[in-house]
DNA sequence: TTGAAAGCGCTAACAT
DNA sequence: ATGTTAGCGCTTTCAA
């Protein structure tokens, strides 16, 4: 085995091969690319040789000579959520079938990260980016400025810049909160998320619009179990406290409920609760949540879609797509 | 602005950056990387060139010429798991710090989509390689014969082939059985994962060491919802069935709990369960669930130190890496 | 301190 | 059908 000083064998190239293989360089290239015009003979004299010395095409020399690289950048906001991961798949899926590799940034809802990694994918000069915007400007710009296409999930982007793919969250929260008016309950009240998050300001829109002028109780808390449990303490110390919440988030859906049952209160039959986003333990605890059920996978696989086609053809118009959201009744926003 | 006709516009090179500021592309380079031998005044003005034209270097061409990229490779089986999306931020987190950016790859268990990921991480020259292994030979070979750094998590790799930083899986499975007897179950079961899979097997192996003499009920299935519901569905069906369980994976977990309920068994009283991985609805179901928590993000941390640590000195030895597991005790494993 | 020039590994004109 | 060669954008000797 052929080795350096470190202990690591020295890679061969592609004039490595050409020489075991007794042809120039190109033929090689071609043998290995597949174009149709060598000698059927040469490319398996071509594939040995490379096989023998262990060859892997050097793609950092392919993509700067290509001036294009099969890989895209998905930019999401939490890893951990469930919602995001299952859009991850439904990117990876579609790309994976188009030959295209995926890389996940995690932004982690932070502006700052967010611009660092879209930075590297210029650097990189990835195909394209999915990305789940922290807001409807400041990092996206870049990409756009240099002409790489971009497709927004789950929050919009500022209008006609680029592909979107959307959920109509206000509409999902409007449904979800006559959904609870309609089972009984009187104090509907709402938990989201920061204000200036688009999902967050759309499903409280949403709870506002089936309200109409019932009294609104509504708090705002950063997307995450802390934020649940405290806006939830908060909406219970008022005056007339809520006797059912709509809840913007699944990871805040877990405060709320940890939350609800320190206080001694029982699920649905005391507090109704719908939560935004189906999770997988949703029917395991007692009664089962009621959840407005995104099709998560799909919004990844329509993005990557989406990008994929403006990839092959930039002079494409921006568009943009929004997908529906399902309530699914369970125990939790009943009384019974 | 200046743009071609499919509406993208230019790239600025680092000849357009020097031609802008009256320098050759060595002094630009230098300018840029912050070599100290610059005249502060050529790199102000480099500087100022470079932000007008909007210049990003090219990574690829960089890292063609450096030969290395500041690209680490994160291959793990399934991104919907909490347990590998905690590795994932320790990993990112750590890489983050000392400038490199982390591509996540899902390999789903499947050898086949690993070997693929590995493939294009060859290709794309990465720095260095975190994976949890589908086996502890196939695809990982490839890097190794590379060179390749390569830190295994969670499954091991042949002995003295890489750092690899594990669980104590057994032990902590045998700890969590003996809990399971002190609690005063009598036939205490075992749900895990399939033969070959690493995590599977040693957990298995710790339950059959706490259970000495003892009758055994094991069954093995996907690591998944619907493979925990089947084996605990069989298991039930049995002549003498469990009173409780010890569920090799949090997403088993589901199926088992789903399947219990389905029964008309009640957690902790009827059938005791003790799942691994700490997950954020364990405190939501009644009686709360008793877990194994598995230190996941520190896995990911610590991997990435070695694997930086390997990528600065390739001459290291392997090292071997045990972390420890907790049982967290909460109501699913008593019968009170 | 700065510039000229070579070359990383590959692909694609162009030539044969 | 195959070979020769230029050059992708950058960093880094080597000279000056």
């Amino acid at each position: 085995m052929s080795g350096t000083e470190d202990g690591r064998s020295r890679v061969a190239t592609i004039s490595d091969v050409a020489r075991h293989a007794g042809v120039s360089t190109a033929t090689v290239s071609r043998a290995l690319n597949g174009v149709s015009t060598v000698d059927p003979a040469l490319v398996a004299r071509v594939r040995a040789a490379a096989e023998e010395l262990g060859y892997r095409p050097n793609g950092l020399a392919r993509n700067l000579r290509r001036q294009e690289t099969a890989v895209l950048a998905l930019v999401i906001s939490d890893v951990e959520n469930p919602f995001f991961t299952a859009i991850a798949r439904g990117v990876e899926d579609v790309a994976q079938t188009a030959g295209y590799s995926v890389v996940l940034c995690n932004s982690d809802e932070n502006a700052e990260k967010e611009r660092r990694y879209i930075d590297v994918a210029l650097q990189e000069r990835v195909a394209g980016v999915v990305i789940s915007p922290t807001d409807e400007w400041a990092g996206v710009e870049m990409l756009l400025r240099r002409g790489t296409p971009v497709v927004a999930v789950d929050r919009p982007l500022r209008a006609g810049t680029g592909d979107q793919v959307l959920v109509d969250s206000r509409a999902a929260a409007r449904a979800a909160t006559e959904h609870l008016i309609a089972a009984g309950y009187r104090r509907v009240g709402c938990v989201t998320g920061p204000a200036g998050v688009r999902t967050a300001d759309d499903r409280l829109a949403g709870y506002r619009d089936a309200l109409g002028r019932r009294k609104r109780r509504e708090r705002r808390a950063e997307y995450r179990a802390a934020g649940g449990a405290a806006a939830t303490r908060e909406l219970l110390a008022g005056a007339e406290p809520p006797d059912a919440l709509l809840v913007a988030n699944s990871a805040m859906a877990i405060g709320v409920l940890e939350t609800l049952r320190a206080e001694g209160l029982r699920l649905g039959r005391d507090v109704g609760v719908v939560a935004f986003d189906d999770v997988p333990w949703a029917t395991l605890i007692d009664p089962p949540l009621t959840v407005v059920a995104q099709p998560a996978y799909e919004i990844g696989a329509e993005a990557a879609r989406l990008l994929l086609a403006r990839i092959a053809d930039g002079t494409l118009p921006p568009t943009a797509t929004t997908l529906e959201a399902q309530l699914i009744e369970r125990g939790s926003s009943h009384r019974a």
